[in-house]
RNA sequence: GGCGCGUUCGUCUAGUGGUUAGGACACAGCCCUCUCAAGGCUGGUGCACGGGUUCGACUCCCGUACGCGCUGCCA
């Protein structure tokens, strides 16, 4: 037997792999000239295979992003491979949430659906001539007999050792057909079984390292049978651990988080999304926490791939994208805050005025879903008063009258910017001789109608003079409380 | 049930025989402050359990428990 793994094993016919190289694995020899030739390898070849079931999954995403680190980091290529044997509607709209969730996260493929590629087509339900094929090829062999019109794979009863890449070597003893039955690769009605079909096409496909979620493990096993009844080399397997919920359970797609798209919706960051996704079960070791997409493919090996399963933790996912959006660019923040503001009905015609809003909003933002609430104030003159800031700040008796001295201070401002703003206020504070809050309070509530925002100074020049003078004066008309009847 | 994988603060992790077991999120307190945040500082909480091996185990081996996965004519 030759050491059949590795791409220099093929070119090094002089590696005597019967000695060393026991159950088709890699031999030491092997090894090192392989990892020599691992950087920039353009042989190596991944794919992530996707079923279409309408909704890309958290842990199909970061299967899919290890994929893609791993194809980017060597220089390789990434396949994207629609699995719709058992899915015969809408395969097409099923897939769009699989394009729509990985282009999202920036996952681009080099061959697959929109792309195209010379070892087409990606989806299985077009791939039926060249299953029969292989079919064909193992029932001439005797490996195929028929049960109850399915067909079945005849496992050759061995000892099958799995060498993965990241869990190591594991023997699987198949020895016993009680326990490992043979596997069904396809229904009496001509369709497909997973098995079958995935191993064909990472064959046809050329697909070096099968980079797949921990629950293909114990498949794989069979899967190298199947390789080995085709007569071809098996990939290098590498099986990445799971993603729980908090609670340790297994994230299935009912549970809140499962899906991408729901943190698309929530207004999480693409790249804090996928930086958070690359902490999962991976780490560059060095305790960096929001860490640079290139730096991650620069890093990424399976070999520093974690054995355990992991939670989501979605206190941090929150952090990190709190992270990225005070540290991202204002045109990025714009880009990705627009479109919530949009849905929300927000007029954010005027370019220059969105732009001075959010530079200042930005700061404040944890969830792009946030954005409107944040800001809707600066936009509509119809914005709502929260009870609860009005009770606070305007329950006391003196602050109306406290902002009627500002308002008439503010009007005195010529060049209406923050230095003048903030001068003006806290030279009214000390005159008045009350604390620079009792003035901030009322003239933030009365500008914008809440009792948390950005700086005041900064937003009040933001809005400009005009604005903030109208909104203090219908405020000092709606909050003062009415003049005391004498008798 | 069988087989496989796993087990370091609540969570994500660093750590491969000798460390005061480090970082991050979350949490608590303090500072700063016009609010809310942010930021700074401080603090508590962890090697699942039991046996070995060793001068010495979080680290190596075995077992137990627990978790997860596979055991489909799902993928």
């Amino acid at each position: 037997m030759i050491c059949s793994r590795g791409p220099m094993a093929r070119l090094l016919p002089t590696t005597n792999g019967s000695q060393i190289c026991v159950y088709s694995n890699l031999c030491f020899i092997c090894v090192n000239l392989w990892l020599i030739s691992f950087s920039m390898n353009p042989e190596i070849r991944v794919r992530f295979a996707p079923s279409p079931t309408g909704y890309l999954h958290i842990g199909g995403a970061r299967t899919a992003l290890f994929n893609w680190l791993f194809a980017r980091h060597h220089g390789g290529k990434l396949v994207l491979r629609i699995e719709d044997t058992d899915i015969k509607r809408n395969t097409e709209e099923a897939a769009a949430a699989i394009y729509e969730g990985l282009e999202w996260l920036g996952l681009n493929w080099d061959a697959g659906p929109h792309i195209g590629g010379d070892l087409g087509p990606y989806f299985q339900s077009q791939r039926t001539d060249i299953y029969e094929r292989h079919l064909k090829q193992l029932q001439d062999a005797g490996h195929i007999f028929e049960d109850a019109g399915a067909l079945r794979f005849r496992s050759p009863r061995e000892h099958v050792v799995v060498n993965d890449l990241v869990c190591g070597k594991i023997d699987f003893d198949l020895t016993n057909p009680g326990t490992h039955p043979d596997m069904t690769i396809r229904r009496p009605d001509g369709s497909w079984i997973f098995h079958f079909v995935n191993v064909i096409d990472d064959i046809e496909m050329k697909i070096s390292h099968v980079i797949r979620g921990e629950d293909h493990l114990s498949n794989t096993p069979k899967h190298i049978e199947l390789y080995r009844a085709l007569g071809a080399a098996p990939p290098h397997f590498a099986h990445i651990p799971l993603i729980l919920n908090r609670d340790g359970s297994k994230m299935s797609k009912r549970d809140a988080g499962a899906r991408l798209a729901t943190y698309i919706e929530q207004g999480y960051t693409p790249e804090a999304v996928r930086n958070y996704l690359c902490l999962l079960g991976w780490s560059p070791k060095d305790n960096r926490e929001k860490i640079d997409i290139d730096e991650v493919v620069k890093l990424f090996e399976l070999e520093k791939i974690n054995r355990r399963n992991a939670a989501f933790d979605l206190d941090k996912c929150f952090w990190l994208n709190g992270q990225y959006i005070a540290q991202m660019s204002l045109d990025r923040f714009i880009e990705l805050a627009r479109p919530f503001l949009e849905k929300a009905k927000i007029d954010i015609s005027d370019q220059a005025y969105l732009r001075a809003v959010l530079s200042i909003a930005k700061e404040k933002i944890k969830l792009l879903n946030d954005v409107p609430e944040w800001t809707r104030y600066f936009f509509t003159e119809q914005y709502e008063f929260d009870p609860t800031a009005v009770e606070k700040v305007f329950g006391k008796p003196e602050a109306a009258e406290r902002l009627i001295a500002l308002r008439d201070e503010f009007a005195k401002i010529e060049n209406w910017n923050v230095e003048k703003i903030e001068i003006s206020l806290k030279t009214l504070a000390q005159k008045l001789g009350c604390k620079t809050g009792d003035l901030v309070h009322p003239a933030r509530v009365a500008a914008s109608g809440r009792s948390v925002g950005p700086s005041l100074y900064h937003m009040l020049e933001v809005m400009g003079k005009k604005r903030v003078l109208a909104r203090f004066d219908r405020a000092i008309e709606k909050f003062a409380p009415p003049p005391r009847v004498s008798s």
